[in-house]
DNA sequence: TGTACATCAGTGAACGCGCGTTCACTGATGTAC
DNA sequence: TGTACATCAGTGAACGCGCGTTCACTGATGTAC
């Protein structure tokens, strides 16, 4: 039997469970850690005995890494939707930030500490090089003067021969350096933040997030809303 | 029996025994991240039986909150060692990534994915206030123009406002400001690095930290030596 | 439409493992008189 | 100096636990003729 969406019931109930799954695997990380998420009490939450779940991940690494793929995914998602829309730097600064915030998680399962074995599948790395060409492509847009414009210091030079990334795009190196900073500068914000090191300092991280955009994006007159 | 130090031979026995726990601990954590630390593997490891642990801590929890509460001490000494020695900003720049190559995984213990009920000591918040402050010490320094001289943006007043830290240190917003983007900006480039997210890129990060703590701060016409 | 067969989700028992932690104990080291 | 006692490091057995994973199976759902 199969219906309109070329799917059979099957099929579409297998997708599902394996969303619930992972929406239980979720939800067990976000109380106790990546480290903490175990199959067994995944499937005690829903209902059904341990080994069931083993009809729909292959063991528990392949379901982390799934949940990882999924993490790198969504950003790459929010990324380009803010793109598609229109947004300069400064949107994909407050998409970063969006995403970062509503699950946060989810920021470290991407961008947290890395598990000392742990090596990422090669299409993980393809998407995280997909961020950040829709990076490069907006920080190619000039969005008003650029505080950093003119200057060429031994950063150009060294990006200039020594990058290997972004293959097919603008090899200005200004740009590549703007899209750097604005990487590592907002990272350095969010993980602060997000690991909780700026509690108990009494000031808004976000307003700091804020003055770092603006450093390295200063809004435009109109600044774009969305289409 | 009290020897010249004041300390019995058993006391010396004792701290030495702790120090390789805590050594071994370190190893281990090393080659399987800070989840994968087990009492009994170092007891093994040492040739002693599991429980003989427990006259040494109290638990599993207390032997990881010692482990972090060294490593913000260790970061403690190096920051003060290099202010100490006449470090500006430069020198405080490199003092910190020094201190985090030297050993990640004790930099991710500190800075690294925090995991969810977990609340540190207050101690160890003591040791973060103190690094910040010798931060402060080194910001207020004038060591050449700052790109950000004189700026005083939404960012300089929200800090003038609500900062509830640096209690006895000056309150010269921008200053503030300065220690802030030296602490996010670095913490950028050294948590992207060393969690991976910059290999296959092609490029040294360490000319990207460069670049980034250039932009903080300009060196002076001599740099610092030590003495 | 009904029957025979194939697919496949889920179960329950079991395996082996390593974990943190407790307990009563032995034996060596140090202390007091 | 020798003897009686106290301190304390370390042992071995045991407890209870939860983990990931395998296996042979039952029973429901879907497919082919």
């Amino acid at each position: 039997m199969v219906v309109k969406d070329g799917r059979t019931p099957r099929e579409r109930y297998r997708t599902q469970v394996r969303a619930e799954i992972k929406e239980r695997a979720r939800e067990q990380i976000a109380t106790s850690g990546a480290s903490g998420l175990s199959l067994n009490a995944i499937a005690k939450q829903m209902g059904m005995s341990g080994p069931a779940l083993y009809r729909y991940f292959a063991g528990r690494d392949e379901l982390i890494t799934e949940l990882i793929r999924d993490a790198y995914g969504s950003l790459a998602d929010a990324f380009r939707a803010a793109a598609a829309s229109g947004a300069d730097l400064h949107g994909l600064g407050a998409a970063l930030r969006a995403w970062a915030l509503d699950d946060p998680q989810r920021y470290f399962l991407v961008y947290g500490t890395p598990v000392p074995g742990y090596h990422a599948p090669d299409d993980v790395t393809t998407i995280a090089s997909e961020i950040m060409a829709v990076l490069l492509d907006a920080v190619r847009i000039p969005d008003g003067p650029a505080a950093d414009a003119g200057a060429a210091g031994p950063l150009e030079a060294h990006l200039a021969e020594h990058r290997r990334w972004a293959g097919d795009h603008p090899a200005d190196p200004a740009a590549l350096r703007r899209a750097l900073s604005f990487w590592t500068r907002l990272h350095g914000v969010l993980s602060l933040e997000l690991a909780g090191h700026f509690t108990g300092m009494g000031f808004d991280p976000a307003v700091l997030y804020g003055a770092e955009l603006e450093r390295l994006a200063p809004p435009r007159a109109t600044p774009a809303p969305h289409r």
